[in-house]
DNA sequence: AAAAGTTTTTAGAGTAGCCAAACAATGCCG
DNA sequence: CGGCATTGTTTGGCTACTCTAAAAACTTTT
């Protein structure tokens, strides 16, 4: 138990796994899911999974799917505000790129003393999103209402500015480094071609950007006020 | 193994204790004591001791004690300087006092990634010593010169500043607290009583406080240039 | 509705770390 | 120098977490 009081390592990211999977679906995560996303095997889920539901942080049925019970539900959205925490830390304080944060906030999430999470928030003036754009729940739990909408919805002469990123894999977010795209930045849709439904758009740096369907849906923005 | 390069959480909590053990002694670090100091058994400690002795972190003879190794030397350095890296941290950017973040600090010197540390470092703008006097090893475990001399040792008359504590528990940083001394205080020996060997020091303050042996032999200070 | 395919569970086993109790070495003191 | 308390080691066994292999259960296809 590498944890002081409560859960161990392991346990923490079951729950913040099944959190992410359970998320978007009536189902229920599926251990093959839970299993792929930890990188462990499907028999080694079976197991955590009958212990966490011993200890009452998810309901299960064989062969039905996970869901995570309420008390489970509280111990990941915490993790996940520690770890989307933690992120801003590195970003704003300690000037890491938004592609280098991630492993070093999946071991920094880990750390017990609900004093230090609040003072953390505090130093960084209470954040609502991390470096990708991700909300970050408050210490009850609720995350702030966030409507995501995606680049590729959007058609010609949209004016947009980016909120946050849908996949924030080092790929990806390397991607919109070299491009200069980074949260916030503004930006003008150009034009939209039916071929491959790659737009082109216009930044302040960058005149004409070509990007493909798949950086289009993976970029959330909302609409800007101000022109370029 | 919860770290993802190298050791483990606690291998590193063993290294650590060891070479607070050995630092002082030509005997190497007994069984016993590094037992004591882990809350843990002396069986559990040979177990560990041979593993480690596998790995070259440490030379073991049968009875004859514990002696890191160059290699484990450098791990335990590493480990303090991020403990007290963090310390500084705690303290300085988040307000925690100086009774209040050992334990934190505990989780959080397993954290590893180099990098983390060096930016954690600059950020704090390269601090030399930790909250309660503590050197901070630099990245090639070095650590800062430094004269210890206790209070205890000073006569009346003598004007000090206070550099750091020998003993930094709780319960007696929470009585320097309440005697509004802290690293840095001036203080001034007004009287040593023969008797007891207690002292009376004045501060900015107070005119008269009354320090027991045992409290003037944990205070580290240093003569001061200024008058109070 | 049976065959084929997929997913999940069971069974057995390994590693890390821990402990109690039996056993062995050390070294102190008379 | 020898007894004996102290200290350290070995043995056997425990829990937590993980894995492979194989059986069982569900799902889809035919």
């Amino acid at each position: 138990m590498p944890t002081s009081s409560g859960y161990s390592f392991t346990e923490e990211n079951y729950l913040k796994a099944i959190f992410f999977l359970s998320r978007n679906s009536e189902k229920g995560a599926a251990t093959n899911d839970i299993a792929k996303r930890l990188a462990t095997k499907a028999s080694s889920v079976t197991d955590m999974v009958r212990k966490l539901s011993d200890k009452g942080l998810l309901t299960y049925e064989k062969y039905q799917g996970v869901f995570l019970t309420d008390q489970g539900h509280a111990i990941a959205t915490n993790i996940i505000r520690k770890h989307r925490l933690w992120e801003v830390f590195l970003v704003e304080k300690l000037d890491f790129k938004w592609d280098e944060v991630h492993d070093i906030a999946e071991q920094l999430e880990h750390i017990q003393s609900p004093e230090l999470t609040a003072r953390l928030e505090a130093f960084l003036e209470y954040p609502k999103y991390d470096p990708h754009g991700d909300p970050i729940p408050d210490a009850d739990g609720k995350f702030p209402k966030q409507v995501r909408t995606q680049l590729a919805d959007f058609e010609t002469g949209d004016e947009l500015i980016v909120t946050g990123v849908k996949d924030s894999s080092p790929e990806f977010l390397q991607f919109l480094e070299q491009a200069h795209i980074t949260l916030g930045t503004p930006l003008k849709i150009t034009a939209v071609f039916p071929f491959d439904k790659s737009m082109q758009i216009a930044t302040q740096s960058q005149e004409a950007l070509n990007l493909s369907k798949q950086v289009t849906t993976n970029l959330f923005v909302t609409l800007s006020k101000t022109t370029i």
